[in-house]
DNA sequence: AATGAATGAGGATTCATTCAT
DNA sequence: AATGAATGAATCCTCATTCAT
């Protein structure tokens, strides 16, 4: 059915720098309207071009709001994914969780009203991206956690728990803050990982629980 | 915000079942369809009702699928919670986690149509609830630790990270199956609690992070 | 894919009456526009309606044109054809067909504007009925040839040539009028279908129809 | 009604190539997509040149779809045309005509597509042309029927009514094809137009041409 | 002369809401 | 209380045309 022809992929600099401009205004508004009324008009307006303009370059309002997302989220992952690596030089395993944790908050707080709208609002058919890319951060923990321990075959397991749990601890002290305090978030997520890295991946040293 | 007239409260038998016929069509609606293409008329049309009656009970569009999503948030609220009442009743803190751990993804995946709605397409203005939901969540919890140790200060911010992270897990389970089993989920998502709550309300028995 | 919901047939006698109106005014717009500038912003205004109503009872814009269309083609028909019965009435098969293309002529020099449209301008998504019309009068013709006639098998290649040749004539003196006053074209024409019916159906005799 | 100035004929070479390039290009493109669905864009793809070219070499989109038609028609009606002198030289009355009517045919029949947007799209502002042939060919005509015989003043209306007739019968023959086979609707058309002009032209005489 | 990016008015359609019945 | 026809602002998208390069 939808057999729109493919907007031409820009390769002159006037069109690269319009492209930045209208993926600006996207981002603008979606952050100040929300998904809902992230219309093509708003957009234009704030991007100052004509409505029109958007067509050459978006086959659609969803390809145009898709990219916003898409552009910010690649952004957050490559600071983070940076921060990862750095932080593996951390003396202690309890010190590269804390730092990774600071990060995140600090990454997240400075990308609320995004988040709000990644988080809060996206409908199914712009779903794909948080599900990728989450995918792709499971991938990149299991990994660590191989090579960093002698893990077994729970790697991957304990990589889809561990991401799951610090993302939305990490989402809802930006988005939902709690009254907490930011060190006591950072203390207990971090005490939490912690935990639970120790007591998988090196069992011997305590015990499951009680039993 | 919204400074409209709040509409007389049902007293009549049948408005109440009135009430309840258009939450109920409400619910089919945003589940079969999302929550933009709920619309008012499909929601009347599903009730069998008129779109004009629906104004007679709900100030309007957001109110009415607020009091949807309201009611069955409340509803999956006093199932989860009188499960972790009962499961109070279990003989070692692993066996209570692993229950209530149990009870969370049975009735998750029980409304699997409602959490998606619920937690990837609401915007802000129907936001409210899951809020509240949580944070009453966070009390319960809080006021089990307590009772159950000699959990000092740190109790609520215990709760709080514990319940985001539960609630994420199990969401994710549910909304984005992972390809690790039912099984393994709730056995990591056990230890990860059980490895936590050890940590932080038996301090002396393991160890401590930095300090 | 189009699955648009039917229109509701309109059963109270306002709607009827605004469908009346809406059909008054898409004529008015079609006659007056032309069938690329009839637009449904302009048939609503011409109606004194508003946009949404016109979707209340046609699906879009080409089931409206088109019903306007189908309604004004089956008043024209429905002239025609008791003029056509009437007119058997006369005494000679002259007489019969110099009476019917006097009707003709009086008919679509009637509804110019309208025929106009018709036959300039429809795309053909719309051209259906057109096509549909002739082929009625076609059957309508050779049965009349069959009954009045001992005519043979050639009737209906007949009728299929009559019906063309008079549309056509009396068409294009209605919308490209020749500089040769009515009475002529009613003249030749008669005499044409005279001498064509002479020759074709009563093929032994010689030209002159009357004696 | 067009007040733009007129652009420039071209005088170079490669104007004119560039010209006729458009010309093909809208031919093309009308002949695919229909009048409606005709835009400058799509023309200008189809000719391998901006659109703003277009603008150069004619005043708007009317204009050039205008010479599009222009030329095909002009085209046309010198095959036609040739065709016809050529035919005067058959035997008889009836073979003339019928020579005629297969070149007809055989003409109409090689250009469906463009006839089809001709005959069923035209708005009125493209309408000029279709208009203009038939009044040159109702010319020859005329003056042909005066030079083979003694016909008197009658000639011209006799012309028209004769051109209108065989067009649409042979236009809807090649649009709407008739259940018929090709040689009835020849032989229909020829036995129509010989007994129509021997009535008016041979008064006398009976049906048969003779010679 | 040619380009093609940019324009922006125009058009079809939807849908939350109202109100006469 | 209920109805459902009517509303009309809002939205997405197209396309003829222009103009800086």
């Amino acid at each position: 059915m939808s057999s729109k022809p493919p907007r031409r992929a820009p390769r002159q600099q006037r069109s690269r720098a319009m492209v930045e401009r209208i993926l600006d205004a996207g981002l603008a508004v979606l952050v100040e309207h929300g998904y809902e009324r992230a219309g093509t008009g708003r957009v234009a307006a704030q991007a100052g071009v004509s409505p029109g303009s958007l067509y050459q370059y978006f086959a659609d309002k969803h390809e145009l709001l898709a990219r916003v997302i898409e552009r910010e989220t690649e952004r957050l992952r490559t600071r983070i994914s940076r921060a990862f690596v750095r932080h593996l030089g951390e003396p202690t395993p309890e010190r590269i969780v804390r730092a990774n944790v600071v990060t995140l908050l600090d990454t997240f707080e400075a990308n609320a009203g995004l988040l709000r709208v990644v988080y809060e609002q996206l409908p199914p058919s712009a779903d794909a991206h948080r599900t990728d890319f989450k995918h792709r951060v499971d991938e990149l923990v299991a990994t660590a956690l191989q090579l960093q321990t002698r893990g077994g075959e729970r790697v991957e397991a304990i990589a889809w728990v561990l991401v799951r749990t610090v993302e939305n601890v990490a989402i809802n002290y930006v988005l939902d803050p709690p009254p907490l305090g930011r060190a006591a978030v950072v203390d207990e997520l971090t005490a939490l990982i912690t935990a639970y890295l120790a007591e998988r991946l090196d069992p011997g040293a305590t015990a499951s629980t009680s039993d």
